[in-house]
DNA sequence: AGATCGATTGCAAACGATTGCAACAGCAAA
DNA sequence: TTTGCTGTTGCAATCGTTTGCAATCGATCT
């Protein structure tokens, strides 16, 4: 008797939920309290300290639907992966995982809350209108165009806060951020050709663009130089890989002596086929790799391989993305590979 | 004129963002569009059809925030990674990694989305609780116990919706999914005793209650059998990681002849500096990993590990958080570990 | 004293979809 | 014709927060 001013109700007595509960507390009206807890707007500093100090006690938080529904902004950034090419690749290729783990990183840091969504293009004609108009981000990140690209064209021309992990096409319309993945092909083929390559094999799917411009890359330098250069495409989903390495390998041994590999996964399975026909390497086989993954120091012998920076790639694709949320219609940003001479070629 | 039947908006005249544009255009209210759109309540079939035509003319998508905050729930799970051992390792340690993508996968096919967040509980008290308050998710997933076990522990109390990754302990009150990592380290120190090796060393932290639980495990085994062990405390970023390893290594050779990694990059870098030194393995230095990464097959000699089924827990880890969305207090899941046999003990 | 001004605060209308309840039409049974 | 029923649909309240506008109060200025 004289705790409560309140006939007792059966649920919880004096949880506080809402922002209309804290007020009733506090003894003014809910809108001051939303002031006083978003913190910009003038608030007389008592109230402010009192309303602050009954949120903590009862261990309130304002509910975020609630505001952004009436801000009309999340405060989310969706990151989409599409599966294009190979849809049993799941999102375990360690590049990705990697390039998402930095984008968590950058994200957080801008004060940016992170939504996931693996997509299966083939399954799901308008994958990214969906996620867009979804209602429930800011912006989009996509990460790699797979076989996508048409469709990120056709987005773009009316969805500004998007940017693209990709590859960079003459004249193409929507933001990416990405590798020069040419030069990243002529500088493999170049090293492979100076350590003393005669024919060149590159390891991968030419479909999605990335690849395909790796590919083109090491075309041209093969070209140019008079050295025959073949593509074998290969899956990325690591159960295929095997296999498909080496049946590749059983078809070139003996007329190919250097190998352009898509991807360092591809490069190290590549090592191991390699290793267990007791073929040397780099003396028979020259290799080099593309992405310098963490692993690749850790080959035997150490890859060569093409670094992208991926820390850089992720800081660029946010700086980005936050100046198109801004209105701001940014150009791409390619960022250029580096060659890391080790022990393979 | 006569083509619009209202004066002349400044803004785009027809275009339908909300479910009441929608109502108007189809001469219906508001709230036969939502029963129409929503599909379980009962709507004549032609206004239905009519309803869902204009929605798709007009590429119609109902907004997500005003749907959540009236029924109180988001479609959304919460997947959370504290870095707190470690605050440098980024969220790109591989197994975390690889385990998100299947989490990805497993939620998306039950019709959830994913809200990522990187946590440093160092700099952030109440992570946890903010999470949960946020209203955002239904559900949390809490991927590592890191160093964060009486928080988690104190929030289980009062929240059922919660799973977490991570090791298992008598009688606690959240529910894990998770190796059994005591027996793992059993396996483990077992495997590299009948190898031939008269000395053990742990290569890890054993702070994070997963990694403590391995070496208690191996130390069981060790002492059962009259061989010593001791613990070589490493960190899991890769810079330090690389340094630390080749530290211990030059503190114990000579003295130890079998090495226990707490994870499969350690054990990998730990082959490289090894062979650096030209100690064969496993002749003079028997190691065993933990996790089975892809990776660890292609190494050179290819790795004995203990394998975690990481697809196998995401599902778990899903299967019995949809469970608790029903509010079903389910038990802890605990996987068995297996060892896989390879050439380094 | 009356007017004016600045600092706070309350009021109430949004934000857009959902849903219990009531209304209504059409039709058959009494 | 009245009553009862079924199948659809409209009405209006509701979810919880934000914010433009107006009201209030005390104090300063004329």
């Amino acid at each position: 008797m004289g705790k409560s001013d309140l006939p007792s109700a059966t649920d919880a007595p004096d949880r506080v939920r809402t922002i209309t509960d804290l007020a009733r507390i506090a003894g003014v009206s809910p809108g001051t309290v939303s002031r006083a807890l978003s913190g910009n707007s003038l608030v007389n500093a008592r109230t402010r300290e009192k309303i602050e100090a009954i949120a903590r006690e009862h261990g309130f938080r304002p509910n975020q639907m609630a505001s952004k529904l009436r801000r009309q902004k999340t405060g989310v950034i969706g990151v989409a992966i599409p599966l294009g090419h190979d849809v049993r690749q799941q999102i375990s290729d360690t590049f990705f995982m990697t390039l998402l783990g930095y984008l968590a990183d950058e994200l957080t840091e801008k004060g940016y809350d992170l939504m996931l969504r693996r997509v299966i293009p083939a399954q799901d004609e308008d994958w990214l209108d969906r996620f867009i108009g979804s209602g429930m981000i800011d912006g989009v990140i996509v990460i790699g165009q797979s076989d996508q690209f048409e469709r990120i064209e056709n987005v773009a021309d009316g969805y500004l806060p998007m940017v693209v992990w990709g590859n960079h096409q003459e004249g193409q319309r929507h933001c990416v951020v990405g590798t020069d993945n040419r030069l990243g092909g002529k500088l493999a083929a170049e090293r492979l050709i100076a350590a003393g390559a005669g024919s060149l094999a590159f390891l991968g799917d030419t479909q999605p663009v990335e690849f395909a411009a790796r590919f083109a890359g090491a075309r041209e330098v093969a070209e140019r130089m008079g050295v025959p250069i073949q593509a074998l495409p290969t899956h990325l989903s690591v159960d295929r890989m095997t296999l498909e390495v080496a049946e590749h390998l059983e078809a070139i041994l003996g007329e190919c002596d250097g190998i352009f590999a898509a991807t360092d996964t591809m490069a190290v399975a590549c090592l191991k086929e390699l290793r267990e026909r007791s073929i040397p390497v780099p003396a028979s086989m020259r290799i080099v790799g593309f992405d310098d993954l963490p692993i690749s120091s850790h080959t035997v012998p150490p890859l060569t391989t093409v670094r992208q920076d991926i820390a850089a790639g992720a800081k660029g694709i946010v700086d980005l993305l936050l100046r198109r949320l801004e209105g701001d219609d940014t150009e791409s940003l390619v960022l250029p590979p580096h060659l890391i001479a080790r022990a393979t070629a």
